[in-house]
DNA sequence: CCGCATCCACCACGATACTG
DNA sequence: CAGTATCGTGGTGGATGCGG
């Protein structure tokens, strides 16, 4: 099903840039909301509505996050009530296929995943 | 030069489902393990000399999560001086191509990102 | 509707020292 | 060599309340 081609190792330094990376996108909620932003802008609101579980504090540092290292967009209207929408740049867009592949990886292996915590719990006795 | 399709939205009910296994496998080393013993079996101390700036104590806790969740195998030789390999298991395995994308995805655009970062940084000021 | 400020609990992580 | 034990700390993130 994965058709994919890798450049790097990562070994030595190179793990080191990618830690940096991680770093920045490997938090509670930023794949998530990244991938919900995923072809479509949307509201403040309609994105918490969107991610079960999110606060409204972790939904805004996130989305700063996001908008300072150029993953996402925001465009707020001069209206009553307010209104601003986020959308994914270019560069954000681009996360989009590792972001999707490593969701599907989750939802197909969460089984395997649970299954075997079950098992290393129950040897643990 | 991505070829891929996806399978879920995450959306409502299946976003919980991802961050369940995003809580396992995003924090600060995981990834970068699970990539590292791709295609090669390792003991204990080449895993340690292959992943820049990892404490022995985070190589050991984070290869005991990742021995429960039945993505890695570890293998005790009972010889002295002692030797311990760990491989990855084929859950295990499945994992590369998704962490090899991010991976991958994180060494192309670490510069936009800190070019970003360093331009918001400015507007601040 | 959007989102910032404050307070606070927890735990992820690092440093260090010690063992079989 | 391959760990375990212990301690200290910063940061993440949840709850709540206010403000434009």
């Amino acid at each position: 099903m994965w058709r994919y081609r890798h450049t790097c190792m990562i070994r030595g330094d190179e793990g080191r840039t990618v830690r940096a990376v991680l770093d920045r996108i490997c938090d509670k909620w930023t794949l998530l909301i990244v991938a919900t932003l995923d072809r479509e802008r949307l509201r403040f609101g309609d994105l918490q509505r969107q991610i079960p579980g999110i606060s409204q504090r972790m939904l805004t540092l996130t989305l700063r996050k996001l908008e300072r290292d150029g993953l996402v967009s925001r465009t707020a209207y001069a209206e009553v009530p307010p209104r601003v929408e986020y959308a994914l740049t270019e560069t954000g867009r681009s996360l989009i296929p590792p972001a999707l592949a490593l969701a599907d990886w989750a939802l197909e292996h969460i089984a395997d995943i649970e299954a075997s915590r079950a098992a290393y719990g129950e040897r643990k006795k």
